[in-house]
DNA sequence: CGGAATCCCTTACGATACTG
DNA sequence: CAGTATCGTAAGGGATTCCG
């Protein structure tokens, strides 16, 4: 029974939620985000070593993978030498720093919540009865 | 899936990414944005079915796991009524309410940059060479 | 009504090895 | 140095069915 009008929702409660859902799938990844903040750390071009080096626990086909979708998005240039010892570099493109205020937002409320959600996660887990 | 396996996630040399990412793998799970927000927006509890009616495309058994992450986050209220027919109420808790500044903040900077995003991978799949 | 259980397919991820 | 290729595993996710 439709306690309330239904609100005129085409095919969704709204498409903004699309939105958000397309962009998190950017920055869901796994290693999406330690790249994009290492690469804003550096504030200027990285190799590919040196972003494999500073990401510890990475694989270079990972880091390919999510070089190559950064890249496709937009967030990240690619640079290469052709030089004999091959040599490549990344850097943010502004769209890619622009995420940054983005993430800090992120990285604060994870900041401000994290212990708390750790802990009831923890609960929730150890809860005996 | 009882005990979590605990990421040795030692990426970069800070911490705050492993709290990013924590954060992210929470909000990341394709219908737990749409489901806070449905939350959100219904301003008091949903029962299942009407949050499965609300959200298009999802599934019981998809609702029903990210349900259960959310409330072992402690973003998620769930409320049993010992009623013949079963009744379930979902709603946000302080903690899930407070995350929506920071989707507002993924969701603005989504519609800013969305488009150009989109753009940039059709452009970045379908260039010849 | 709510949700647990099952089946099955697709994707993500990791490790290793090989090449321009 | 910077990938690509291949393999195997694990997790995500959709559809259906059954049970309290």
């Amino acid at each position: 029974m439709e306690t309330k009008a239904p609100p005129p929702l085409a095919s969704g409660p709204c498409r903004c939620q699309q939105r958000i859902r397309r962009t998190l799938d950017l920055i869901a990844n796994k290693w999406a985000v330690p790249v994009i903040l290492e690469l804003s750390r550096a504030k200027g071009p990285l190799r590919f070593t040196a972003l494999a080096r500073a990401i510890a626990g990475i694989t270079q086909k990972e880091l390919t993978k999510q070089l190559r979708e950064l890249e496709g998005a937009g967030l990240v240039t690619r640079h290469v030498y052709a030089v004999v010892p091959p040599k490549v570099e990344y850097a943010l493109t502004p769209l890619g720093a622009s995420l940054k205020p983005v993430l800090d937002a992120l990285a604060g409320w994870a900041s401000d919540h994290g212990d708390r959600i750790a802990a009831n996660e923890a609960a929730f887990s150890g809860v005996p009865t």
